[in-house]
DNA sequence: ACTTTGAGTGTACGCTCGTGCACTGAAGCA
DNA sequence: TGCTTCAGTGCACGAGCGTACACTCAAAGT
């Protein structure tokens, strides 16, 4: 196991294992995208390798099924996912309002992507047992991260661990539904842009509305 | 589970238009029953016209396309929504606390009905664009629906109409999440059901803390 | 008693599908 | 340099698909 990529610079590489990964991408990107119009499960192998540039064959040197590109995917999207939530934590204006600046970044990163949000709220209930599984597990994993944020805000430092994750699971599905318009929205359309993040941060308000009684009710 | 309808058999009517009917129910019960195990659309005409006890072609007389097929179980699986609702309005329960009879009634009808619910869940995001569409205008129909009765709600008695549809929506969308666990449960679990209720009442609860706040809010 | 109607049948067609198998040819190594 | 490896090719197969078309035969209408 020594090191594989050579520094070579400039052109295109014409390794072997350089080549396979371009393949490898060419593959996600073509389920991907006719994942957005017909659905993953509607997705043949054979219409991958066509839109990849490949024929059927070559598929499997780089995945066993169609499930396992499934699996590639959502660990695709999620990747996605995390990155929206470092450059929000990174950003100083979400401290200066979490929800407006919540709004402003979900409609923005979710608009930016697309094709991967649109991929984990499409099979999410409808994919296959494994990728289903897949999506619900980091879907849990990313309210507990978010309820680590969360518990650091006024008046949910106080609170019990189960209390703000229940308060985090609230947020996250919200922002799940949001981000399902998102994606259904048509281009050019700023104005339903706005709609969305304006009923988001609604929303949001009257989940913290109940936070901060929250502290004085179950005392 | 075939459900052949045979014309010969010992019945009690015969006539055209109910054997007709006998069949069109038997088309519809199979296409809800595959559509759990794979999803509706990679149920095939083939496969509902075998499970109903017809030839293929015969599905025609029925249906001009799956896509009808699939409008058709939308509105049946918005009847039983319905029902739902109005159950619980009639329920005296329901008025002495809304929100544990809400928890009670909702896991027991979505348990009762999981392959409807199942299906809306599934096809919310995944169906085809019309059968998509049809769901989203009956859901947002049953949050006007909601809203309606919410607005008799001590607190929101006072609120704008759209600030009440914004908590429907924010009740709903929560039951939906919920409803989709409830059919993802095994069989036989009373404690992962009795979990979800609680889980759903929390929730609720926050959700209506919210409300007696922003009563006093600015709104 | 007759004709008409139409739900359901049976066959046959041209597709696309996943996948097994033998292959090619360039990159990579000794 | 010559040998090995393996990503990608090309072909062939059996199966399932939607649906066109001509049909049957009992209920319904006259």
């Amino acid at each position: 196991m020594s090191a594989r990529v050579s520094p070579s610079a400039a052109r295109a590489d014409t390794s072997r294992q350089a080549q396979k990964e371009r393949t490898r991408e060419a593959i996600l990107a073509a389920a991907l995208e006719l994942s957005q119009s017909q659905g993953f499960a509607q997705t043949s192998l054979r219409q991958v390798a066509r839109h990849a540039g490949v024929v059927p064959t070559a598929f499997y040197r780089h995945f066993a099924s169609m499930d396992e590109l499934g699996l590639a995917l959502v660990e695709q999207s999620f990747g996605t996912l995390r990155a929206m939530i470092r450059d929000a934590q990174r950003d100083p204006e979400t401290f200066a309002d979490i929800i407006d600046a919540s709004a402003e970044i979900l409609v923005r990163v979710v608009k930016q992507n697309k094709a991967h949000f649109g991929f984990v709220a499409r099979e999410r209930n409808s994919g296959s047992e494994a990728v289903r599984q897949a999506i619900q597990r980091e879907l849990e994993l990313f309210i507990s991260e978010l309820a680590v944020v969360l518990a650091r805000l006024p008046h949910l430092d106080t609170w019990s661990a189960e209390d703000v994750k229940l308060a985090s699971g609230l947020f996250v599905r919200n922002m799940v539904y949001r981000a399902e318009q998102v994606v259904q929205m048509p281009d050019g359309r700023p104005d339903l842009e706005e709609e969305i993040k304006r009923k988001a941060r609604r929303e949001m308000r009257l989940i913290v509305l109940g936070f901060e009684k929250w502290d004085s009710h179950s005392g």
